[in-house]
DNA sequence: CGGAGCTCCTGGGGGC
DNA sequence: TGCCCCCAGGAGCTCC
């Protein structure tokens, strides 16, 4: 959805200028932010892609390849949204956000293009992009379960192969992308397993359940946070309304699982939390961390 | 080289 | 009321 918006408002339109009102959300900009809003203006964008929570715009060929015959390489501005970035679309004359870091205005004139983000886990950068037009820190990033081209059998080989728990696998971004903390927790609840499930011991058709499982969780709240698009209103984590109403586990400590009403309990792990139903999701004798 | 742990950052919220 | 501290989390980095 996200990308979808950014299709619609951002692609084929010209950079007026680049403003970069916080240093650290491009600091993943090796140059520079003077040199980031130098290289970025004048330059045309190109329709929006996305792989996990990278999200990038490529750049028309302009001045980019002095000499050679430029086909094989390019350029684009990518986002990497951490956990509090938003990219919005936004009229000129609206307020600036109290977390704006980044405005890309428009040589039309027309609505700008933000980069908000409370925390600064995110940010962007002007990088190259290899011969497949995928940009280069996103080129170890693996596909999300609900690409078309994610290779299912390839996904059930690797985890085999690990030695590691389940739900550290699923948060492994080069292993399957679009799988965060709340989705795993989510995912695992739907498909009746212990985060702690060694992945070794994981078959074929565990591996298609716990994958179907992460799908449901993706396609319930990409449908949950879908809807904000015509109001100008990119929402990038476009999950608001799913973890109010829809959420089984997470974040529910103390309070009945939704299948068998056991009390749902919550686990350190990863320096994090971990939510499972004690009945529905037994954990392992050879439980894994 | 794979796995595990640490770290970055800021505002909301709970505790006192 | 105000202050302090904990907490959230993606993923790059470092260490073993």
């Amino acid at each position: 959805m996200v990308r979808r918006g950014l299709d619609r408002w951002a692609a084929g339109r010209t950079v007026a200028a680049a403003e970069v009102a916080h240093p650290r959300a491009v600091r993943r900009h090796a140059a520079g932010a003077a040199d980031f809003a130098a290289r970025l203006t004048g330059r045309t964008l190109a329709g929006a892609q996305r792989r996990g929570k990278y999200l990038w715009l490529p750049l028309a060929a302009g001045h980019a390849s002095a000499g050679g015959d430029g086909s094989d390489t390019g350029e684009a501005v990518l986002a990497h949204l951490g956990m509090s970035g938003q990219l919005l679309v936004r009229p000129v004359d609206a307020p600036d956000e109290v977390h704006l870091r980044v405005r890309l205005s428009f040589t039309d004139g027309g609505p700008e293009l933000r980069f908000v983000d409370q925390r600064t886990f995110g940010g962007l950068a002007l990088v190259d992009t290899d011969p497949a037009g995928l940009p280069l820190p996103v080129a170890h990033i693996a596909r999300d379960p609900l690409d078309p081209e994610f290779d299912d059998a390839g996904f059930a080989a690797s985890l085999r192969r690990r030695r590691t728990g389940l739900k550290r696998a699923l948060l492994d971004q080069t292993l399957v992308s679009g799988i965060g903390n709340i989705y795993a927790d989510e995912a695992l609840w739907r498909a009746r397993l212990h985060w702690a499930r060694p992945t070794s011991t994981m078959t074929r058709a565990r591996s298609a359940e716990v994958l179907a499982a992460a799908r449901a969780v993706m396609v319930e709240a990409l449908d949950h946070g879908g809807t904000s698009f015509d109001s100008l209103y990119v929402n990038v984590n476009g999950e608001s309304g799913y973890f109010d109403r829809e959420l089984a586990v997470y974040g529910r400590t103390g309070l009945p699982c939704r299948r068998c009403g056991a009390l749902v309990v919550r686990e350190h792990f990863m320096n994090r939390s971990s939510f499972r139903c004690p009945r529905c999701q037994r954990r392992p004798r050879d439980a894994h961390g």
